[in-house]
DNA sequence: ATCTTTTCTTAATCTTGATTCATTTTTTGA
DNA sequence: TCAAAAAATGAATCAAGATTAAGAAAAGAT
């Protein structure tokens, strides 16, 4: 699976702020774990933007220093590289009331290695790195829910480790398809093949086997 | 590799607290994030309890429900299971200034699936996950500090995740040693082995092959 | 100082999944 | 609506690293 280099211009559009069109999806998502005023409500709406991603279009490219964050309102994103070999490497996917970002990147100020894509047409809430500090010193409070998301986020990933290194590929797949049944629908199947560490040509093999 | 089922009951002795073995060494490391007052680090104090641990003695073991976490002083902790195979499988070492737990467990409340043992004579700081939730209270300021531990952590893995799909295991090996030489004298051979995923068998046809 | 346990090494054979390349099927866009 | 691009499949060959089974060396314990 060769990719083409050869970038299409992002397709992406700010939707303006009307009183039906906040950031709700996110502030739930937020009230779960803390409770906010009306306030910090606002305060959180005038810090961040919603953004229609088109599908394929890039919110982040190789050499680029990421420098915000994205909560996933809708659709479905990917966080990849190329490696040595020239294929994709997708190392993360992000849906619904999911945060993406490349924190290598973000917190060093070092430009990214990654491409991150949308899947589907979705929508976006982005947050500059710069003006959630700024939240943090307004509202306190959100250190606690960044704080549950990245623990979350980290159990995920060292989650994540144990099934590399203790199952083999095919029963990975076998594994995460009867957990994600929803998702393996979602994303073509040379991406789950990529997220899974192997070939698309191995993924048609074990499916060959299982019809 | 096989692994000896049978446990040592575990070597932990507890600390007593004089004014000379205060748990600086954590308090230092918050410090170098947030600033306390005092009577904070009075707080902090109160909630923890210094440990020594005997190299191979075990902090956590399977079927226990994890309800700590601990922050290494000094010395060397490793998390590791048993896969299908019978085979030890660190997924995780921590050294000094590094927090360890099974935040699966410690979240859920369900079982572990870890030993968590000290590969080094060590000694760490521990806190209740109820002690922590009572000092988030009582100092809202360390909320900032974890979740600026959590999100390194996070990136750490992020990273990780990336080599283990980048790198075959030569490379993964030769990339760890140049990256970490001080810490490849630290450990067994074959525990190095196990973290990066191959059998001590292959560490040592790799070896061979660089002398 | 020596006995025991732990760790490391070597070598032969075996397996899983990669590579290569061709073909078919599905999706997309003008 | 149909051509072109993207995605999925199939089969043959290949390679990285596992497995198995010794034995050697190093580290601990008494």
């Amino acid at each position: 699976m060769k990719t083409s280099q050869v970038l299409s211009p992002p397709k992406v559009r700010i939707i303006a702020y009307t009183s039906s069109m906040m950031p709700s999806s996110l502030t739930d998502h937020i009230k779960k774990y803390i409770s906010l005023t009306e306030t910090e409500e606002q305060q959180i709406c005038n810090a961040v933007t919603v953004k229609a991603i088109k599908k394929k279009s890039f919110l982040l490219e190789p050499d680029h220093v990421c420098k915000e964050l994205h909560f996933v309102s809708s659709g479905c994103l990917r966080l990849y590289f190329i490696n040595k070999k020239l294929n994709e490497q997708i190392t993360l996917f992000a849906i619904e009331n999911w945060w993406i970002t490349d924190y290598e990147s973000l917190d060093s100020g070092r430009p990214s290695s990654y491409y991150m894509q949308a899947v589907e047409n979705s929508e976006v809430i982005s947050i500059s790195k710069t003006k959630l500090d700024e939240l943090f010193e307004a509202v306190p409070k959100l250190e606690r829910y960044f704080r549950i998301v990245q623990q979350r986020a980290f159990a995920a990933t060292q989650t994540r480790i144990k099934y590399i290194y203790s199952m083999s590929d095919e029963e990975r797949y076998h594994h995460f398809s009867s957990r994600f049944p929803a998702f393996m629908q979602r994303v073509p199947q040379y991406m789950l093949a990529s997220y899974l560490g192997f070939t698309p040509q191995f993924l048609s093999k074990i499916r060959a086997k299982n019809i």
